[in-house]
DNA sequence: GCAATGTACTAGAACAAATAGTACGGTTAA
DNA sequence: TTAACCGTACTATTTGTTCTAGTACATTGC
């Protein structure tokens, strides 16, 4: 379910989060079920449970997660508020991408076109 | 000319990789115009020589720039080549954007009216 | 009780980025 | 010729982040 690419320059760390974050959006991991354990999920990725900590307690502090102490660590219901957030940011990048296509002289039509054509990609598959 | 974001995460010469060629892709650094030197920029962005360094010595390998010993360091006239490889970075990451907005349930159309939105931002500004 | 859970803490390894300092040879202009 | 610039090449060191390693403690549920 959570994977992880140990030769991304990104940290081990921010992967799970995005990872979890990504799964709790598409509703695969659905509000109050139930995490991996954190030595359970260290065990499956072959990596430190203090990374998986780490990263369990930056998804709590972001309200995607809450745990309870002896019991385990779950999906919080705030995917609207999550979901939002991350829309936010996705404009956010997608007025980088447009402003660094001016620099290269790529038209408005021209990237209107590729964006077709990869909506157009997504929905085949 | 070319500045440079100490709080990034992105590293100081790995910017000024940046920043040099899209002023060489803008034509406001013309090829064989004159960059300034190892220690001149190091001077003016009050950090070591040795990050210009390697960041000129990264764009001379990609062809982005040329230097001669004893005089400076040139822009070379590759921008054409330059262009396209920057054009087919853009394109993925536009792709890899338009998954994203997939798994937050952004319409085609939604994406369609943002980027022509931020397409005339720019053209007012 | 016992096994599983989350949590907390210290210590250190590993790595990349950046700094510091020195040195060498080529170019340019006084 | 000489002095002041250039790029270039080293080594050493510092710094910060990531990740690992190990241990410990309280809580939960069977």
């Amino acid at each position: 379910m959570i994977t992880v690419d140990y030769k991304s320059r990104q940290p081990l760390y921010e992967q799970i989060i995005e990872r979890v974050e990504n799964l709790a959006l598409l509703g695969l991991l659905p509000p109050d079920s139930q995490l991996p354990s954190v030595r359970q999920l260290a065990a499956e990725l072959s990596i430190n449970p203090n990374t998986i900590q780490r990263a369990y307690g930056d998804l709590e502090k972001r309200g995607v997660i809450y745990s309870l102490p002896g019991r385990g660590s779950f999906v919080a219901a705030r995917s609207e508020e999550l979901r939002e957030r991350k829309k936010q940011a996705l404009w956010e990048d997608l007025q980088k991408l447009i402003d660094a296509a001016g620099t290269l002289g790529v038209s408005r039509d021209d990237f209107a076109a590729r964006s077709a054509e990869y909506f157009a990609l997504k929905e085949q598959a």
